[in-house]
RNA sequence: GCUCCCUUCGUCUAGCGGUUAGGACGCUGGCCUCUCACGCCGGUAACAGGGGUUCGAACCCCCUAGGGAGCGCCA
């Protein structure tokens, strides 16, 4: 038998974070045991379904690169199936016509809760004979007696009583199919061999499999992973900040690294933190995730971006760049090589978004120094070094523009002036970059070039004089 | 209300009857150092509570508490 698994979302919004995840456990699930993933929108629900979401969902599947194998199946394309199906369980009496008006329901409800009952269905059209001209639902015909086994492959056995479930309604009075039966016919159909969701349809799992024995078709095995909470414990939401996945992209969080974050929520494999797709495929194991909920916490995201992004190869890293150097209105082809800029500057962000606010100032010059930097750095003590090296850097020709060059002048220069590197190097990482962080000083200059190196010394010395004399 | 699920550092987790309860993020002390970051070394911090079972429970059982989900002509 090979594996078949499937993410099945409803179009009612865009790719969420878990959603996401179970999208990958499927897609590990099948990808490890050399099966097929499936992609099926449940989008049976016409009033909230849109096609704007359908695309959100496929442009996260594809940025995320969770590659399906058939699909995307759309189940307003199947209606058809699901009437012939439901058709037959009413020919064989496994469901039946039901007029009760909505009133009636309601008003069974309230009773049923007044005396501390669970609200349930109670069978009242069971036995009659309700015409198919008068307005009518189909309810399946739930077995009263017996219990419901779930093998569940990460909550274990759980067992349901058949007189907790009552008779669902499979077909709509308007003719349309309700989801307890499509999802159903659209696993057996598909032949779905494991069902990994989220446990919210855990509590629908004994009915989907009463409908399935009903029609004789072969029971998947299931796995319902647990949610993703929120950093505060709440139920995630927009409160919460970016929930899709397409907001991380925005927000400058590379594939890999969120693909990372979700698999670790709720599974671990020793004390491994970083993993390859491919060592997921390799190491992932159903029944291994956890049971309870996990909070989502971006500071750990943060922290596997930033792994990501300076061990990555940094010509692909500047690709993924450039789009937010633009935001930035910077054109990087004006500049240095920006896969040498992501060289230097790739272990200080965290995010591109950051990299490229970082990285600015290789592309452009600064408005306004930082406060506290030129404070502390641009002072007159500082006159005498920045003068002495704009003079060693006027002199320096284009090949000897280099990294290990410009760190002999910055160091004779230094060395000149019997003072340690520190205090030559941070008034003139102040000049260059406006604030007092940067990579290596010799590195810097290489990529900010020579012509805006003497430009921004000059305008540092200005700044010192201006500020002399208004003292 | 009823049914089902869940409960180890702040967070993600390891543990699968005998451990000084381990790792990671965060926070924090230090080292490295031209700054920042990276990296390295160290610190902080947890078995929800109560009963059993057992020579011995984070691990097994029961109860309580606290979370969550379902009980739709939503998915």
């Amino acid at each position: 038998m090979t594996v078949r698994t499937r993410f099945a979302p409803s179009p009612t919004g865009y790719l969420h974070v878990g959603g996401a995840r179970t999208a990958l456990f499927s897609y590990l699930f099948a990808r490890k045991h050399g099966g097929q993933f499936v992609l099926r929108i449940e989008d049976t629900d016409l009033e909230r379904s849109t096609t704007e979401s359908v695309n959100a969902i496929l442009e996260g599947m594809t940025w995320l690169g969770l590659e399906y194998d058939e699909g995307p199946f759309y189940q307003t394309q199947r209606f058809e199936r699901y009437d012939q199906i439901i058709d037959e369980l009413l020919e064989r009496g496994l469901a039946y016509r039901c007029a009760c008006p909505k009133e009636r329901i309601e008003q069974l409800r309230e009773k049923q809760m007044a005396e501390r009952l669970k609200p349930r269905y109670d069978g009242h059209c069971r036995g009659k004979e309700v015409s198919a001209d008068e307005p009518h639902v189909i309810r399946f015909k739930n077995p009263d007696t017996g219990v419901v086994v779930v093998d569940d492959m990460i909550r274990g056995r759980v067992v349901f009583s058949n007189e907790e479930l009552d008779d669902l309604v499979i077909r709509r009075s308007d003719g349309a199919p309700t989801y307890n039966l499509s999802v159903v016919v659209d696993d057996a159909d598909m032949g779905i061999t494991h069902v990994i969701r989220g446990d919210d349809h855990l509590n629908n799992t004994p009915r989907q499999i009463n409908i399935l024995r009903a029609l004789g078709r072969e029971v998947p095995r299931y796995a319902h992973v647990p949610m993703i909470l929120g950093d505060d414990g709440a139920r995630l939401s927009k409160r919460h900040g970016a929930v899709s996945v397409i907001a991380y992209r925005d927000q400058g969080y590379l594939p890999e690294a969120l693909l990372n974050y979700l698999v670790r929520l709720g599974w671990s494999h020793g004390d491994q933190e970083i993993f390859s797709l491919d060592e997921m495929i390799e190491l992932f194991s159903i029944g291994d995730v956890n049971r309870a909920a996990s909070a989502f916490n971006t500071d750990k995201l943060d922290w596997l971006n930033q792994q990501y992004l300076q061990h990555a190869d940094p010509a692909r890293i500047a690709r993924l760049l450039s789009p937010h150097m633009g935001r930035l209105g910077i054109d990087p082809a004006t500049g240095p090589d920006l896969a040498e800029v992501v060289r230097v500057q790739a272990a200080r962000a965290k995010t591109l978004v950051e990299l490229a606010e970082i990285s600015a100032f290789f592309y452009r010059d600064f408005e306004g120094y930082d406060e506290g930097a030129a404070k502390k750095h641009l002072r007159p003590v500082a006159r005498e070094s920045l003068e002495q090296l704009a003079a060693a850097f006027e002199l320096m020709s284009f090949e000897d523009w280099t990294p290990a060059e410009l760190k002999h002048v910055v160091e004779r220069v230094a060395e000149e002036l019997g003072v340690n590197m520190g205090k030559v190097a941070q008034p003139l990482r102040v000049a260059i970059v406006g604030r007092a962080a940067s990579p290596g000083i010799d590195e810097t200059l290489w990529l900010v070039g020579k012509d805006a190196t003497l430009r921004r010394i000059a305008q540092a010395l200005r700044y010192i004089g201006a500020r002399a004399a208004a003292d």
